[in-house]
DNA sequence: GACCGTCTTAGAACTGTTCTAAAATGTTAC
DNA sequence: GTAACATTTTAGAACAGTTCTAAGACGGTC
C-alpha cells in the first residue's frame, strides 16, 4: 500500500476498489497482482483511459504484461459491470471504473479532454422518448463535442 | 428518371437530392454518375446505411464501382455539410443525408434497427450544460439503447 | 510431486477505414 | 480534333483497434 498511485486513492475510490475485487472474487475471478493493478489504475485515472493507456501503466509495474490480458481484464470487469465502456469510432475506446451508469460526457474537440457531467433531467428526457415511441429504453449514450474553457482561453 | 429508385423519391427527398448536387457543383465537384447514384441511395433509404450498403446498391448501376470511391464521395459530402455521419465503434458508421443537424437515435439492440426521434427539448439540456460547464458545445450526441415495439412482441 | 483449471503471452487474424499509385475520364485551349 | 491538364476512379496495400488461438506459466489440491 505505499506504491505513489494508492498513496492517491480517496476514500470513494478505495471503496470502488474493494467492492470491484469482491465482485471479481464473487465469480471465482483470481485477483492477480495484474487485475488488481489494472483495477488501481482505472480508478486512479480522470482521464476515462484507454486500453492501451491501462496498458503502458500496467507494464510500469510488470513489465512483461500483455495487450490481451489488459483487454481480457476489461472484459471481465464489463461482465460483471464493473465498468462503464466509452465507445469511440476511430479512436480507442475509453473505460470508466468509478461511476458505471451511464451518463452525457462533454468531449473537447482541441484538446480531447473528456469531462462527466453530472444531470438529472435525461432520464425524464429518456422517459419522454420510451413513452412517445414504444421502445423500451434500456441505456443511453451521451455526448457533447465542443471547446473546453482552457482551449477557449488557449485559442485568443 | 425512370429508374426504380428515383421514381420512389418523395418531394422532400427531391428537394434534397437537388440541394445536394448543387451544393457539390457550387464547390466544383463533377456529379459523375457514380456519385448521383450514391446520393440517391442515400436518401432513398431509411435504414441509415453503411458504406457498405451504399457500395452494394451503387454496384447495381455501376458493378465496377470500389469501395474507394464510396468512401471519397462520403467524404466530399461531409466536408460540405450534406450528410449526418454515425459512428458506431466495432460496426461500420452509418449516414443519413435527409436530416443533416444532429438529433437522437433509437437503436434495438435485438434487430439493430435505427428510428430517428424528433425532439426539441434536447438543446435546452445542451443549453444548461454549457452554461454550468463552461464548455462550448458544438454538436451533440444521444443515442437511446433498447427493444423496439416489434421485438418486444417477438419476444413473448 | 503430479494433476487440473485459471491466467497470461505472443502473435496471427479480422474489420472498417484510409492511403497510394496508376489508369481512366473529362475539360479546356488551341 | 488533339495535346495538356486536372479530376475521378480503381485495386490493393497499409493501418488501428480489437478479438482469437495455441501454447506456456502459475497456483492450489490431493
Amino acid at each position: 500500500m505505499t506504491t505513489p498511485a494508492t498513496a492517491l486513492l480517496t476514500d470513494e475510490i478505495e471503496s470502488r476498489l474493494l467492492e470491484m475485487k469482491a465482485v471479481l472474487a464473487a465469480r471465482g475471478a483470481a485477483i492477480t497482482p495484474r487485475r488488481a493493478k489494472l483495477i488501481e489504475v482505472l480508478l486512479a485515472s480522470d482521464r476515462h483511459p484507454t486500453v492501451a493507456e491501462i496498458h503502458e501503466e500496467v507494464r510500469g509495474a510488470f513489465p512483461s504484461t500483455s495487450l490481451a490480458t489488459i483487454y481480457n481484464t476489461i472484459e471481465l470487469l464489463k461482465a460483471t459491470g464493473q465498468v462503464l465502456e466509452l465507445e469511440f469510432s476511430g479512436a480507442a475506446n475509453r473505460y470508466e471504473g468509478l461511476r458505471r451508469q451511464p451518463h452525457p460526457h462533454l468531449i473537447c474537440s482541441l484538446c480531447g479532454a473528456i469531462e462527466d457531467v453530472d444531470t438529472d433531467g435525461l432520464d425524464d428526457e429518456a422517459e419522454a422518448v420510451s413513452t412517445s415511441t414504444g421502445f423500451k429504453i434500456v441505456s443511453t449514450r451521451t455526448d457533447y463535442y465542443g471547446i473546453c474553457p482552457t482551449c477557449q482561453t488557449a485559442e485568443d
